[in-house]
RNA sequence: CGGGGUGUAGCUCAGCCUGGUUAGAGCGCUUGCUUUGGGAGCAAGAAGUCGUAGGUUCGAAUCCUAUCACCCCGACCA
């Protein structure tokens, strides 16, 4: 491509609240430009780019057997009745002519088609995977093309007749995810993730570690446990059990609002404190025990009341049900209440909560005594320096882009979209599905986040809209035109992209400025310098190292480089 | 959805608090000349209903009200 004819529009300025690398270079490189809130143009360099990730994320879908699909991006509205996801609170965009909506993701289409033609176990298994823009009603979009509205991904979906069978999909796919991302040229590692409100009964993120990741996970750098902090665990003491059981008795705490202050004015440890944390599931009072001052975590709650939604109590609700403030409630002779625990106050007594009646606290508290409890759950949230649970060293909290997930979906969908198989006996079954994404904008985003300097991108050759950036320093010289431009036809011959700054007008320190910016793995410079001894430079883009290479060795040089 | 902010030339922004000539800068763009190995120089030029709609005022980019869009923090993120 020569540049001079290519839309390729560079920035030095960009706005000043573009506050991530990723989204300053796409902007300053001209890869995309936003048409609205989450909403972007991709640009010829940009969709490129795209292209790139698209086709190694397809070699390796279609290596595993996964069969490339074309979705439709309307779909019926009914259809996500069906299946209760219509409903879901900022997921579905819909169409306000015609009871359509735009497909957020496509398990649903995917489970309509299976049901016409599944009907037995031999036609199993199957992986089904399309590249399709996406559509989701995000609240607030962000971070560039990191969150938006509209997306491209690639999804897939495996339909199996038994749960082996699902392991075995989950497992191809977790293989092809891990050899795309390394294709990409991506530093990435693997969380066990919350299954949350997709059902299933496993899954797993790709992640890439960034402060400006949206995704915190817990890590271990000792033995790799990785998780998401939706669901990870740690390894600390239980409140303990004491031989001594004295009755509840009620004590006066006056003004004690908070566990620190509980703490310092009754002279105990916080693993004695119960805290009480009262929230309302799908509308119905949840009073949530935990040690001192443990953070509870939403995704561990939600999963623990199987679902649903669960969001704080307020004040005045709270006050009404209970007769007390935040600060003094507890679980003894709570009426109207479900009580779950965290694990952590398995079978303890001595414990200090509220008494429900304000300036007021309950002590010699017995879990098992006292307290009619649902169950107990791991609830709260692992804080950085905790000890791993499977090797007790220190963990480590990061940020990070979630680039992938894969699930174990199980029977959900097939059995809202009735699709089933008769097996070996002539049972139906319902069909056991997996559901597998990938971003490719974060794909092409984490690229940039992870390769770039002061001067612009830094693209691994895998991603690269061009492997090769070719610059005529200047266009005056006759010689240098006339050889800058057999360089870009034999390396164009050579079956080597290149992208061939042949403009006229910009000056040589503006070319190099543009090509820095633009990230091409390799730059051949053609200027009079070199010519003079019959040589071009290459620069390497990522260590800013030149060669100079004599004319004819140019081709099988290039060639050498990019099979590195 | 709660809190905060921004909207002025193609782009990035100043001007607004404290109303008053013909609304500015840098970059980009056009033309000419010069320059040509790290975002060139000189000269001339084109380019803005100051987001939109009302209001206050002799007079509004500037003050007030409404509205729309966008951004940031939070909530949310199957």
């Amino acid at each position: 491509m020569r540049f001079s004819k290519a839309f390729i529009p560079t920035q030095k300025e960009i706005r000043a609240d573009a506050t991530i690398p990723s989204h300053q270079l796409m902007l300053r490189a001209g890869l995309m430009r936003q048409l609205t809130a989450g909403v972007y143009v991709y640009l010829p360099l940009g969709y490129k780019a795209m292209l790139k990730a698209m086709e190694i994320v397809r070699q390796e879908m279609n290596a595993i057997g996964g069969q490339e699909f074309h979705l439709p991006a309307l779909n019926p509205e009914s259809l996500w009745i069906q299946t209760g996801r219509r409903d879901i609170p900022n997921f579905i965009l819909s169409i306000k002519e015609r009871d359509l909506v735009l497909a957020p993701t496509h398990e649903e289409v995917i489970a309509w088609i299976a049901s016409l033609h599944i009907q037995s176990y031999k036609d199993l298994p199957q992986i089904w995977y399309q590249i399709q823009t996406k559509f989701r009603n995000e609240p607030r979009p962000r971070s560039g093309v990191l969150r938006g509205r509209q997306f491209i991904m690639k999804d897939s979906y495996s339909l199996d007749a038994s749960w082996e069978g699902l392991d075995k999909s989950y497992d191809l796919h977790a293989e092809a995810y891990r050899n795309s991302f390394t294709r990409c040229g991506i530093k990435f590692f693997v969380v066990g993730a919350s299954s949350g409100a997709m059902g299933g009964t496993g899954s797993q993120e790709f992640m890439v570690e960034s402060p400006f990741g949206e995704d915190t996970v817990a890590l271990c750098d000792q033995c790799g446990y990785a998780a998401n902090l939706e669901i990870a665990a740690s390894a600390l003491p239980k409140a303990p059990r004491r031989e001594e059981n004295g009755p509840v008795v009620e004590v006066h705490t006056p003004n004690v609002r908070t566990i620190d202050q509980l703490a310092e004015f009754l002279k105990v440890p916080h693993e004695r404190l119960a805290k009480s944390v009262v929230y309302r599931h799908n509308g119905s009072p949840v009073l949530i025990m935990m040690v001192g001052n443990d953070q509870l975590n939403e995704s561990k709650l939600l999963s623990a009341l199987g679902g649903g939604e669960a969001s704080p109590m307020n004040a005045e609700d709270l006050k009404g049900l209970t007769g007390a403030d935040g600060g003094s409630i507890g679980p003894v002779d709570l009426r109207g209440f479900r009580i779950i625990a965290d694990k952590r106050l398995e079978g303890a007594n001595g414990l200090i909560s509220g008494a429900n009646r304000n300036d007021y606290h309950l002590t010699n508290i017995d879990m098992q005594r006292d307290v009619t409890l649902e169950g107990y759950y791991d609830l709260r949230t692992v804080v950085a320096g905790e000890a791993c649970t499977k090797c007790s060293s220190a963990l480590k909290v990061s940020n990070a882009i979630e680039l992938g997930h894969i699930f174990k979906l199980g029977t959900k969908y097939s059995e809202a979209l009735n699709v089933s198989f008769l097996d070996e006996g002539g049972t139906a079954k319902p069909v056991i599905m997996g559901s597998y994404g990938i971003g490719i904008e974060r794909i092409v985003a984490c690229a940039i986040e992870q390769g770039h300097d002061a001067n612009g991108i830094v693209w691994d050759k895998a991603l690269a809209p061009y492997p090769v950036h070719v610059i005529a320093v200047n266009m005056n010289s006759k010689e240098v035109v006339l050889a800058a431009n057999q360089v870009y036809n034999s390396l164009t011959g050579a079956g080597i992209e290149a992208l061939f700054d042949d403009r006229a007008s910009v000056s040589p320190g503006f070319k190099f400025k543009d090509a820095d910016l633009l990230g091409m793995p390799f730059q051949v410079i053609v200027g009079e310098k070199g010519l003079k001894n019959g040589q071009f430079e290459i620069k390497r883009r990522k260590s800013g190292e030149r060669m100079m290479i004599a004319k004819e060795e140019l081709v099988a040089t290039v060639e050498g480089l990019l099979r590195e």
